[in-house]
DNA sequence: CTGAAAGCGCTTACAG
DNA sequence: CTGAAAGCGCTTACAG
């Protein structure tokens, strides 16, 4: 088998509680007996059991990361700010996706117990959060990321989602644009109601009427509505998606029509995922720093005092950068001769 | 604290082992004790303890991922392979990155001990791979992916590259192009090789001389070498990347110079990133599935026998599929006229 | 500074 | 079918 504390204990003439201070780098060894564990350890190519150091020591130097989902541009840079930050700390990561069901979504959470020492849940479901707090590992520190929260629940960490969609209708309508459509997310999304939120308040507020199309975030449905539009007996002036990938799904679906872009229908997305900037034309969207938003969470949660007591409940805000680019471009252009590039 | 299995057992009025029975599904519990312990059980919530019981059962219900990086389309892709799978047997991931820093790899592998059933690695680096097996947990079963292996080494699956390489070469050939240029990715990397060794191969056998720019997979890394190839006296009459970023980075090069794809220059790539298909004009590329590489590696981890024991080191092979896409249109198309979209 | 021993929360032969 | 007990590999008061 495996060489374990005790092999180390043996062959350095020392007990096994030494060998532990010595590897944990424990202040009251000498100096001298340090070394020889040290060296003993590394010649035998030790290295401790986990599950044992964990079981005694009640740490288990890894955060839990509970998302909806691993795919895709948004996760990615996700995980990657958040990467960065646990291994700067020595931590690992376990990561666990309930796949876009929220039913499952419980019982990732339960199987975290004694598996990690801090969790970090993206939950973006606007029913069934009350069971959220009962599915919860006891007494285990948690930060939300970009969910809905409860004035006395856990730590948590968004998107200024709202906001952020009122400063693009403001660009929108500031570019001349009067008739905005726009392109919905899922309706138990948190996010994507917000931004909806966004825009109506917007229109409201500009004497406008909304012209709301379903959609679930996802490319094809942002294709359906492009296709859906190009039938429409009237087209708005602009559309405005509640996310990227709907965004580049309605263009490729104008395009597609012979619908020129921004020339016939502005454009304007949510996130800035980096497909957005190569695209043609490239897209005008809120950009949302996502690693800084991973970033941001699993430093809170890694916080002294940011256990689950009560009290010092505190909820981050982020807020998205309005990124102009050509699928937006003022109406005022010279239109476009007719393209004879494909 | 935290209920035990200890609280379940006084509850249900039974011994602990009777517990550990019943939650693990042995058939030796009577069938109404069985109920009796899991309601027990689910009033208090209970959920094992998993550190405890990974100690005593020398299982973690866990793989450990071990990659060079979190970030970008393909390890997204990747690990959505990996993770559909695992979610089917009811596994948890484990993932680590190194960062690129190859040196880095050997703690991070050292650090699974205790923490994974089965490790999955991704070591693409030509140097030090005699180490790994150093680094290597004891007797942990392992699987690499897309790395170099030695004919004693343990089990591996990877991409076609040097196929799939002269496969592109042979497309470009027949579209009759003659001066083709290669950007090459990271020499210290295996895939890159490979695709390089496909690329000169394949010109070789055509009797043409090759020209290759310095590359590191990375999108500036194309676009620099899209830079130079505008300034060079010469053209190539196409350029195949060593993969898609890089073939990205080139196209937007060229295009910001002037240089139109594919009329003056036709452009390839490998990989088949989502990017590729929605840029302007759409990538011609080698098509890996990815997704499919990471289902395969842990699904052949997790098969039985595949134990780090000697004798069946099976080495699958994923075949990339050529897509042509408009970059590689053949040079007898009608040249277009100036365009007028930006 | 060091060691013997208890204990972390489970699982699993071993008896019955 | 059930329970008492050993044991998994560590850490950490408790003595000395």
């Amino acid at each position: 088998m495996s060489v374990t504390i005790k092999d180390v204990a043996r062959r350095a003439n020392v007990s096994v509680a030494t060998v532990s201070r010595a590897l944990n780098g424990h202040q009251n060894v000498a100096e001298e007996v340090r070394k020889r564990v040290l060296s003993v350890a590394d010649q035998l190519r030790y290295s401790p059991h986990h599950a044992a150091r964990s079981l005694s020591s009640r740490r288990t130097q890894t955060i839990g990361v509970v998302l909806p989902d691993l795919y895709g541009e948004f996760f990615s840079e996700l995980m990657r700010g958040i990467d960065h930050v646990a291994r700067e700390r020595g931590l690992h990561l376990l990561v666990s996706s309930y796949h876009g069901h929220p039913q499952e979504q419980g019982a990732a959470l339960r199987a975290m117990r004694g598996r990690v020492d801090g969790l970090l849940l993206m939950s973006p479901f606007l029913e069934g959060q009350e069971s959220l707090a009962d599915d919860m590992p006891a007494s285990m520190p948690v930060v939300l990321m970009g969910s809905p929260v409860a004035a006395d629940g856990p730590a948590s960490i968004g998107v200024d989602n709202h906001g952020g969609a009122k400063a693009m209708m403001e660009h929108l309508l500031e570019a001349g644009h009067r008739s905005i459509a726009f392109l919905s997310g899922p309706d138990d999304n948190f996010d994507a109601r917000e931004r909806l939120r966004g825009y109506t308040d917007a229109l409201a507020a500009a004497g406008l009427e909304p012209w709301v199309f379903p959609g679930d975030f996802d490319e094809a449905s942002g294709h359906r509505a492009g296709g859906a539009l190009i039938q429409a007996p009237r087209r708005p002036d602009a559309v405005f998606a509640a996310n990227d990938m709907m965004a580049l799904g309605c263009m490729f679906a104008l395009s597609q029509g012979g619908v020129r872009v921004p020339d016939d229908i502005a454009i304007a997305g949510f996130d800035d995922i980096p497909l957005s900037r190569y695209v043609h034309p490239a897209l005008t969207t809120m950009r949302v720093e996502i690693a800084e938003l991973g970033a941001r969470a699993i430093r809170s949660l890694l916080e002294p005092g940011q256990e689950t007591a009560e009290g010092s409940r505190l909820q981050e805000l982020l807020f998205p950068e309005l990124v102009v680019r050509q699928s937006s471009r003022p109406r005022t252009d010279t239109p476009a001769a007719p393209s004879t590039t494909s």
